[in-house]
DNA sequence: GCGCCGATGGGCAGAACTACCTACGGAACC
DNA sequence: GGTTCCGTAGGTAGTTCTGCCCATCGGCGC
């Protein structure tokens, strides 16, 4: 097992040089890293934590840096990237920028660079691990919610009171109220201005 | 003048022909084009419009793309840039793409492509523009509130109640009223819904 | 000094919200 | 047929918010 708060690099690169190079800097640090030789067994093994990224070949056989990342973010829980590459094609950059890349660094890369870089992915990792856990927690009390009970969220959250609530969707401001309890349990808040926060 | 909701594309590029280029692509649409053959040119004739893109080559003479955008970065309203570039370097792009640019295209580009990219563009031009007024109401509204109230205002959003937040502060619930009287007043809200929404 | 404004405090009335309780009809499920 | 859940609706009580009135005090500018 992992210690809780320590990070983990994956470094996949079909070069065991490369991997070799980021796993002896990655080594000076308190963070794990474990290699892979390939997307195919990196994904294979990957499973998502709070404190992780990844330094990914752009060009590799089979599944490529850009194939892995369109991967990834079709997961749940997509980490960082970041992309080494040694061939200079602006319109990859772009294309795996566009797809939320962490950063890029051309080979020959300078270890000082590529450190920081991987201190800022985990950093950057933890934050959007939090706020997905939030988001997680908020979305499974969301979908306790009867179809009335989010329509009448949804008005709540527009900033309209029982009373016009109760007039847009033709019930007794009795029924609104009603409504406005049960959500406020099943979302366990004290008030409207929490509601509103919970929905963004 | 420029009649409302018509769109500006100006086309900053040393290289006449690529101007042009540009400029006979955009009179296909029902969109403004105008030519300037440096960055400076262009600084000293942009104002910020809702609807509006930049097409820019990377490398120029005296100030190149990238400079042109800090430049534009720096002011209140910058505008999306599109950049043109015949050389592939990744790190130019990365940065690019990092401060923002809207997106690249390489020379020499499809001018089908070109096109979808500025309509593209000049909706996010408008987007922006229409959140940024938003935002700037909403900070012109929240300048005038005195620092008291905007102590309170916090606790507020916070999802405090008065008199949560009149023992918070050491006042009396009476004052907490009077402050939140006034600052609904002030940002002109009807509730503490409102509220939240307003300061995010 | 005088006037204005911000911060503080209070009163009061009405609206709105929160938190409990009850009830009934219908649909779905066992 | 009984149970459970949902939507509907009402009651009551207490709390909180909103709006409009008032006053005092201290600072700042004219």
């Amino acid at each position: 097992m992992t210690a809780p708060g320590k990070g983990i690099v994956y470094a996949v690169d079909d070069d065991p040089l490369v991997r070799e190079v980021v796993a002896k800097l990655v080594a000076t640090i308190d963070v794990e890293v474990r290699e892979f030789a390939s997307a195919r067994a990196f994904l294979a093994a990957f499973e998502p934590r709070p404190c992780e990224c990844l330094v990914c070949d752009l060009r590799m056989p089979d599944i490529d840096g850009l194939a892995l990342q369109l991967q990834l973010n079709a997961t749940a829980a997509p980490p960082p990237m970041i992309f080494l590459t040694g061939f200079a094609e602006v319109s990859i950059a772009v294309e795996a920028m566009r797809h939320g890349a962490f950063d890029f660094i051309e080979k020959p890369f300078s270890p000082h660079v590529l450190l920081h870089k991987i201190q800022s992915a985990l950093e950057y990792s933890k934050a959007q691990f939090a706020a997905r856990r939030a988001r997680e927690t908020a979305e499974a009390r969301l979908a306790l919610l009867t179809p009335k009970e989010r329509c009448v969220l949804q008005h709540v959250v527009d900033g309209k009171s029982s009373r016009e609530i109760s007039e847009l969707l033709g019930l007794s401001i009795r029924t609104v109220e009603h409504h406005r309890d049960h959500i406020m349990q099943k979302l366990r808040v004290n008030s409207a201005v929490e509601l509103v926060k919970l929905c963004l």
